[in-house]
RNA sequence: GCCGAAGUGGUGGAAUUGGCAGACGCGCUGGACUCAAAAUCCAGUGGGGCUUAAACCCCGUGCGGGUUCGACUCCCGCCUUCGGCACCA
């Protein structure tokens, strides 16, 4: 026997999996399909990191198993290389982040090829390809054709002595994290997408597909829907009137006094009638330091100054009270003011105490002098003439009624989704097609002129007004109107790294297309994906993201269902071996070349998923990868005992049949560590044998082919098996095979176990009973007391209750 | 702070979803092979008690309560850790 050498092996089999084109996905539709999707990585300066294989080798055993099974199987792979680290690492080095992009997607490629991942290769994507986001600034330009795109005023992170835009991470307890400069709040005009239209229909579609249910939740949740009152709140002596949303509009007696946003539009309309305006400016300016998730914390000490000058009305009872400013109202969640109900909320709560506010109680039951009494799910309302002594739910029905009938308020939905910021001032992105023309505004660029290619620069640092670095290339920005004719200007902006990963598994269908973005007959065979696993940390953006562009493109026509995924299911991450997130700062980065080479690829991918529970975070442990290491070459040590035969051996048969069943689900279910761990075992029992036939290692061997393709693909081959391995079919169990004819049951006399009995399969509780009576052991615990229960679960217990 | 998840031997984790807690792997201990080591193979391995041994008994799934014949699993209240919080991807 020639010693199990995975370096060779797993090159020779990668070779002719190349050669033979084996895994492409076929182009006869008469095949039922099957399409699973991996998050697309972002081709980072570190290369590959453990991390990355893990859910692409899970994925990889589903696809390998369905082809066994007979489908078509689109398993496809590409890049998703725009993005921030790219930018700034060409910034740093002076080198075009096209060339950073094209080293690192080499490597990234030579890397992933190494672990032997059944890719489509041929229908490989990289979404800085001008063939690949001309689409994606088509569909933005289909976005401001039915009015999803528009541009508002946004506040981005600016810091004043780079004088440039951030990213939130790189903004770093209110400094930059690149000069260590102040980082302030800036006001720039930016285009967003309306994805709060489509808000309803991204709660309610969760229903019509199968995602992990604390996916569903976390998108509920971010979304945010809630149905509630808009309430008129008049200024006094004024025409205005300031509205706020309230779930709670039965405490509307207990409002005394509102709280808006600092930057509230208010002030400035109402500047001459406010007495300390300066104070307002300075608490704006103090404000405008802070991120949204620094303003909203509650621990926080309160802040606030009270708009002297202006009083708003309370529409129950009339009665004038003061408007606060202060950082826990934001102007981005709904309306940017609030009424403020002290005794019932804890935030206001809080500000009352702080600035001797009064506080009412609405609502009997706790004591509002002490702390804000919330919990009034059932409390009755005190102190509110027209809806005294009704209960919460009813007081609420009856305010509304009310205040809609006196024009004072209208019922009204909220949403915490808030609409997509999409403009970047930066150089690496998919430039936004817009024109700006002094006469016919902003114009689209024509759909023919696409794409709109990033052009050369020699400075990627975005300029110091706050401007993408695009805005300094002359001869780039300034275009006739396509409108009109006249001279006008390109959006200088570039797309969030979000646009490209929204739509690419649509593109997968269908890759080389240039007439669309993927025929209509591709995208009927091909989507919707029919499993698609990704990390947690994309539940609410890059998920969310692609169903809202998924179902515009639907509504256009242009793809056959309203959801993109059929199935969605997380992985952990893998942390070091100290048990900490791997980073090159702590030093504790494994490489996976260090392991294919060392130990072979098909050792890291059991090892990756062996190591546990694959949905939870698991740490990195070296001896774990030499154990899989061992389990391997126990494997091919196998062809030792291998003996003639076209029968399971019939000691074996049963258990080969209960492995079958158990792998083929556990494969499904993303139990990855336990069907490894069945397969172990099995080959454990094999060993205790002794002997095993040419049909027992072939089953076992397609078994194993998912997760470790090359070994089990060269045991085929030394073996003389038919074809190749990965021609074969996948093993089915047979039901009968499975049954066990006698079993152990355990007996508990009060719920302790006190021995076990033998018993037929299917023998009852009096069988059960009998054979209870031959063990002394149960019989001591029996004896001299009452029975006053049985409990019999087939199967399972025999519990005696005795007194 | 808000939303989501998780806590089980020395260690990664299993447990048919309310029915014998600790499968499988790592580590450790002892043995075989070896001049020796590595590799490999065999045996043992939650803690405690009792015993020559087996049998057997008690305790044990983050902490405190509860429901149940029976709880790692369900309920209530805590603690700790991790993911996300909208310009990292």
């Amino acid at each position: 026997m020639k010693e199990y050498n995975p370096r060779e092996i797993e090159r020779k089999w990668q070779r002719i999996w190349e050669e033979k084109k084996v895994f492409e996905a076929s182009e006869d539709q008469s095949k039922k399909k099957f399409y699973a999707l991996i998050e697309f990585p972002y081709p980072s300066g570190e290369g590959l990191h453990v991390g990355h294989p893990r859910p692409y080798t899970a994925l990889d055993i589903v696809a390998r198993k369905r082809r066994l099974e007979g489908y078509n199987v689109l398993f496809p792979i590409g890049w998703d290389a725009f993005g921030l680290p790219t930018e700034n690492y060409a910034i740093k080095n002076k080198i075009h982040p096209r060339i950073v992009t094209d080293q690192n997607v080499k490597r990234f490629k030579e890397q992933l090829k190494s672990i032997g991942f059944s890719f489509n290769w041929d229908r490989e994507i990289n979404t800085t390809d001008p063939k690949y986001y001309k689409w994606t600034q088509w569909i933005f330009l289909k976005l401001y054709e039915k009015g999803l795109a528009y541009k508002k005023e946004m506040p981005i992170n600016w810091c004043t002595s780079c004088k440039v835009g951030l990213a939130n991470e790189e903004v770093v307890g209110g400094k930059c994290e690149r000069c260590g400069g102040e980082v302030v709040r800036k006001v720039k005009n930016q285009w967003m997408l309306k994805i709060t239209e489509y808000a309803d229909r991204l709660i309610d579609d969760l229903e019509t597909v199968d995602y992990v249910e604390k996916i569903k939740i976390q998108q509920i949740n971010w979304i945010g829907r809630s149905e509630g009152m808009e309430v008129e709140f008049k200024i006094a002596g004024k025409e205005d009137s300031l509205t706020v949303f309230t779930t709670r509009p039965d405490t509307l007696y207990g409002v005394t006094y509102m709280v808006i946003a600092p930057e509230h539009p208010l002030i400035e309309k109402y500047k001459d009638s406010i007495q300390n305006i300066d104070e307002i400016y300075e608490y704006r300016e103090y404000v405008s330091k802070k991120s949204d998730f620094e303003r909203t914390e509650l621990s926080k000490e309160k802040t606030g100054v009270e708009i002297k000058g202006i009083k708003a009305i309370n529409p129950v009872n009339k009665k004038e009270i003061p408007i606060w400013i202060s950082d826990y109202v934001l102007m981005s969640y709904g309306t940017g003011a609030i009424m403020a109900v002290p005794g019932h909320d804890t935030r206001d709560w809080e500000f009352a105490k702080k600035f001797n506010l009064p506080i009412i109680e609405v609502v009997k039951g706790g004591d509002v002098e002490k702390e804000a009494y919330t919990d009034t799910e059932d409390g009755i309302l005190v102190n509110s003439e027209l809806i005294n002594g009704l209960r919460v739910k009813d007081a609420i029905k009856k305010i509304s009624d009310w205040l809609e009938e006196n024009g004072l308020g209208k019922r009204a939905v909220n949403y915490k989704l808030r609409d997509w910021v999409f403009s970047r001032q930066r150089y690496w992105g998919e430039p936004i097609p817009m024109i700006y023309c002094e006469k016919c505004g902003w114009v689209p660029v024509p759909e023919e002129d696409l794409p709109v290619e990033l052009p050369e620069v020699e400075n990627y640092e975005p300029t110091d007004t706050g401007e993408s670095p695009l805005a300094n290339i002359t001869e780039w920005v300034e275009v006739d109107c396509p409108k009109c004719g006249a001279k006008a200007r390109r959006e200088t902006d570039t797309m969030p790294q979000w646009a490209g990963s929204s739509w690419y598994y649509l593109r997968y269908t269908d890759p080389h297309n240039d007439k669309e973005l993927a025929s209509k007959e591709a995208l009927e065979y091909w989507t919707p994906v029919d499993w698609y696993n990704g990390g947690m940390e994309h539940t609410t953006l890059h998920l969310l993201y692609s169903r809202f562009w998924h179902k515009f493109l639907y509504d256009l026509g242009i793809v056959p269902t309203s959801e993109p995924y059929k199935k969605r299911t997380s992985h952990g991450m893998i942390l070091g071996e100290n048990n900490e997130k791997m980073s090159k700062s702590r030093g504790n980065v494994v490489n996976p070349d260090d392991i294919v080479n060392e130990y072979g690829a098909d050792t890291l991918r059991t090892y990756e998923m062996f190591i546990g529970d694959f949905e939870k975070s698991v740490p990195w442990s070296e001896n774990g990868v030499k154990g899989c290491r061992r389990f391997l070459d126990r494997v091919w040590r196998l062809q030792d005992i291998v003996v003639d035969g076209d029968e399971y051996t019939k000691e074996l048969e049963s258990k080969i049949h209960k492995t079958i069943k158990k792998v083929s689900e556990d494969y499904e279910s993303l139990k990855y560590n336990t069907a490894i761990a069945a397969l172990m075992a099995l080959l454990n029992d094999f060993n205790d044998h002794g002997k095993i036939t040419k049909a027992d290692f072939k089953t076992y061997l397609i078994l194993l082919n998912p997760v470790a393709p090359h070994i089990t693909e060269e045991l085929w081959e030394i073996m003389g098996f038919e074809g190749m391995l990965n021609e074969s079919t996948w093993p089915k169990y047979e039901q009968e095979k499975i049954k066990d004819d006698v079993i152990e049951m355990p007996v508990q006399v009060n719920g302790k176990v006190r021995g076990t009995i033998v018993l037929n399969a299917d023998d009852g509780q009096d069988q059960a009973r009998e054979k209870a009576k031959e063990n002394q052991n149960i019989m001591k615990y029996l004896a001299g007391k009452t029975i006053v229960k049985e409990i019999f679960v087939k199967g399972k217990i025999y519990n005696i209750v005795v007194k």
